[in-house]
DNA sequence: CGATAATTGAAAAACGATTTTCTTTATATG
DNA sequence: CATATAAAGAAAATCGTTTTTCAATTATCG
């Protein structure tokens, strides 16, 4: 036999302390005052029965859950967990639960999940777009997620990583800027042979990353060389193989920019491989300074991934404050760390060789 | 002048299609049947005015929100996001949205959420405790969790990693046959002089591997030397203290085992700062195999980690479709990877894809 | 001391679905 | 053809809160 035990509710807090159910409520919320005396019997009731409020209740009343989602590409790829607990972190403390989804870089993930997650009355979404704002075909999402509604009411969204229109809130990172540093960092060390193994240029960080190429070359008045840029995809395989074509075309470099560190270990593999020394022969820096290139003693640009998630979600719970609050746009700059791969002896011996 | 639209609900359905409330619930849920030109009909409308069911009044009603809660150490650690994305990915598939939690390896805080969780009317949890299941004084706790009840009825709950206690659902590692798996390959390389640095004595899994350790050194009939095992802490500098412990001793050890990969690590890093080659010296062997393990082309014994989610999912699944299934044990054992710190040469191909 | 204002408590109406109960209509059967 | 049975639609209760409305009590001040 099933024993149904009701759940408490506040009907039941309002028996014990022989009050009315709005007084208890009242006292709950702090939404009128009340005799001290009062609250004392009240909270005293709440104490004894163990109650716990109904959230989802409240949220059906109320309007508001509580509860935010983050959609991301993919929750393993090193990028977003420190992203992703920053934003959690600092939710959790606020009173929000944070409901995490993964697009698998998928367009078409990403519209489904923004699709379904109307049904779910969440307060406000983070979303790291795979979008490609270039593409015509997407202007019409971008435009339902500029103004997307839920509930009859908008509901915030902002953007992280990739700044989808001037419209929305966002924080992104300056990979103009980003790129530059890392230029200027390989040209302080005398390098003036530097080729850029790029991010995919269907992105618009990718074409960023590039622009900041150009321009280092431009401010450094070096002549451009079409055979010194090729377009990886963010694998290191990718990096392997674009280092291997430069390599072989005769050019002769002395420094290697890449537009993410996993393209620059494939680079750096690939150079190696070809005897090779780093950072003597050539100095190779990285971008994102992602865990494993501290551990390989990768130069790199560090992106400050939990001061990301950190803005973002301040941007978020402003919007949610005041929904009419005017675009806001944070803009991060990444810095550079400076290790064996373009400095040798930066830091004790722990490079690839040795393995 | 703000347009305090109204959401469309499934009133609005009904008024469309000219039928009642209760006919639309009927149809989008298929609890009674209708005619195909009803039906077709009541469609129609909700395609035409977008209509979304609202979750949260579902929910309200039915007692189910089809969310899970995941309650994890740190979404960071490396080896909870491959967990993590496993689960979401499966739970996206079933109809779940899965809210994350993190802990800190704080009790307290780990309380404190379960706590909250409670009104939150989620339809299960994951976790993975970091309670001392030794320490008498989380006994009531646990006593809590195994009868963990969230709106008057009980709640599912399946642990991972950490087996709480023999009457809750849980997925874990087979730690002593881990252990035993990479005594064995560095005892089949002919090494015989083998220590251990210890993952933490407090948690469970900390037993389990040492008690792994000392099995394997009983089968083979190896002596016991109390100078061969140490405690770390989980973290590299850790295991490269213990190895500098180890290495000053006078010992003479042939192979290592680490607790986990972050220990190995560091451990590697203390023998090679001493001169001493890898494999050729001392071989050494980690634990977890994370994706650095990979990049240093390290050996380790990998854990099935994609594999320990879906099993946790399914365990939360089976039990959420039937609350008095029998209690169910899932036992994953590791597998060993061998790569260039315990056998020479071994240069696999390209590891990094996954990153 | 009496009128006005300020507190406080109780009852009832939402919030947006599901689900039971009750009619009504269509179908089959003797 | 009448009756039993099945099918389909409508009305109303419910889930656990919040919040408005209104009534009752107490405090304030000329």
């Amino acid at each position: 036999m099933e024993k149904e035990m009701k759940p408490i509710g506040i009907k039941d807090v309002a028996k014990t302390a022989g009050v009315s159910i709005s007084t208890v409520s009242h006292v709950l919320n702090g939404t009128k005052p009340v005799s001290d005396s009062l609250r004392k019997r009240v909270m005293d009731a709440v104490e004894e029965l163990h109650y716990e409020v109904n959230m989802v209740a409240k949220g059906l009343k109320s309007g508001r859950t509580h509860n935010i989602a983050v959609v991301v590409n993919s929750l393993t790829s090193i990028f977003f967990p420190p992203l992703l607990q920053s934003i959690q972190g600092d939710a959790d403390r606020l009173g929000y639960t944070v409901t995490v989804f993964a697009t698998g870089g998928e367009l078409n993930k990403e519209q489904e999940l923004i699709q379904m997650l109307k049904s779910l009355w969440i307060d406000g979404i983070i979303l790291s777009s795979c979008a490609d704002t270039a593409d015509p075909a997407n202007v019409s999402y971008l435009e339902e997620l500029t103004d997307l509604k839920i509930n009859g009411h908008p509901i915030p969204l902002i953007c992280i990583e990739s700044e989808l229109n001037t419209r929305l809130d966002a924080v992104i990172v300056d990979d103009v800027d980003g790129i530059f540093t890392a230029f200027n960092h390989l040209y302080d060390i005398g390098r003036r042979h530097i080729a850029y193994i790029a991010a995919p240029f269907a992105y618009n960080t990718g074409k960023l990353r590039k622009e900041g190429y150009l321009a280092s070359l431009k401010k450094y008045n070096l002549p451009f060389n079409s055979r010194l840029i090729l377009e990886g995809d963010y694998t290191p395989v990718s990096g392997y193989e674009c280092m291997k074509t430069i390599l072989a075309s005769g050019e002769m470099i002395d420094g290697l920019i890449a537009g993410n560190d996993q393209m620059a270990i494939g680079a750096m593999r690939a150079a190696m491989d070809k005897g090779l020394k780093i950072p003597e022969d050539i100095a190779v820096i990285g971008y994102d300074d992602n865990f494993p290139a501290s551990l390989i003693q990768m130069s790199s640009i560090n992106i400050p991934k939990e001061e990301m998630g950190k803005m973002a979600l301040e941007l978020l719970m402003r919007r949610i404050e005041n929904p009419n609050a005017s675009r806001m746009l944070i803009r991060l700059n990444g810095d550079l760390v400076v290790r064996n791969s373009t400095v040798a002896g930066t830091k004790s011996t722990w490079d690839l060789e040795n393995w």
